[in-house]
DNA sequence: GAGTCCTAGCTAACTCGTTAGTTAGTCTAC
DNA sequence: GTAGACTAACTAACGAGTTAGCTAGGACTC
């Protein structure tokens, strides 16, 4: 056999790392804490990863092509993919403060994987939007994207203002969901200029 | 005199303090840095702020307290109030990191202070928005107060979204203005409902 | 089939720079 | 000569990264 059980060990690493950075970010998290919830030496960690920061690196791409593969973007159905995405940041409050920790910690990132992923969906909403403009012009659909993004994650984990400011209204997905539909139906279909 | 030049230190310390949490937040911040960047001695932050917790909780109620006094809210005139929200964040990209370094290292915060501001608007609004329903209700104050300020945010230097995937339009404030400010429209006049 | 070598997977214990927090004392003005 | 403002130097612990070595099992030799 190739490989033993390392990659067992590994994914155990990549898991409690995912943990801790999540609660702590980079500078907050102790290797020693991800090596113990591992349940393995710390030593193994920069046999398979070569540093904490790389291990963070790690964690983050892994966890943001999952984002890439589970959400489909539907530049005909905005709503439907606001509610998409909605669902998706509240059953993954770990991921989205993982997101923040990164945004705030990290200068740039991995810019490329982002910024195709943004011009494919920019792209994809100027071709659905090709129908008639009526007096004034639809919002640009970059702006647009931009807004279904912050609405959509307004009540996840990472926010400062939705789960903080109305936990009431975050207990109530079902509800949010449909008010955040609505909301961006209501920009989709807006106009701009006098 | 009462306090000789005590007064001026303490704020020499309070600046250097934001800008060290700003850039690295709570557990990255560094004491030492603090100290040399206000030209003073480390142990006089232990004299005037006890430890570094609460130096950053200094400093973060001392700049909330900012947010609060500067940004008058208007619910009668809700894209108003957003555009000077978007300009506010725009013109202390420091303070919106500060918060959302808050938002991911403390518990909770200084709920009370904030829980109070957020009812005196929802309650604003509903005063101000007494007129007549038609057919389907309007979106909830509390919904549309945090999706205002989510769409405000949405491009300040702590976002994940807009300034990292389009800074193309981060760098023209006064259209992203306009945008958001229509947008805001668009959404307070929406209806929910079928 | 016993002895020896080798490698993958893993660990205990260490190093050493860093860091929050402290102590003891200096200086200046009144 | 005392009180307020401040400093240099210290301490104790922490924490990222390293070293040296253990252990099980396969393989190869005779």
């Amino acid at each position: 056999m190739a490989t033993g059980n390392s990659e067992a060990t590994k994914a155990r690493i990549l898991e409690a790392a995912r943990d801790e950075f999540s609660a702590h970010g980079i500078a907050g998290a102790r290797v020693d804490r991800i090596a113990k919830a591992a349940g393995c030496n710390k030593n193994l960690l920069y046999i398979y990863f070569q540093s904490k920061e790389t291990l963070f690196a790690t964690v983050l791409e892994q966890n943001l092509r999952r984002v890439y593969d589970e959400l489909r973007f539907t530049p005909d159905d905005l709503p439907g993919y606001a509610a998409r995405v909605f669902d998706f940041a509240m059953a993954n409050p770990g991921l989205m403060r993982l997101m923040a920790w990164a945004g705030l910690e990290q200068e740039a990132g991995d810019v490329a994987l982002r910024n195709a992923a943004q011009s494919a969906k920019v792209a994809a909403m100027e071709a659905a939007a090709h129908d008639a403009d009526g007096p004034g012009a639809r919002l640009a659909p970059e702006f647009l994207l931009t807004a279904i993004l912050a609405l959509a994650t307004a009540w996840s984990a990472a926010s400062p203002f939705g789960p903080r400011l109305s936990p009431g209204l975050a207990a109530d997905p079902a509800t949010l969901r449909a008010q955040i539909a609505d909301a961006v139906a209501a920009i989709a279909a807006a106009r701009t200029g006098p």
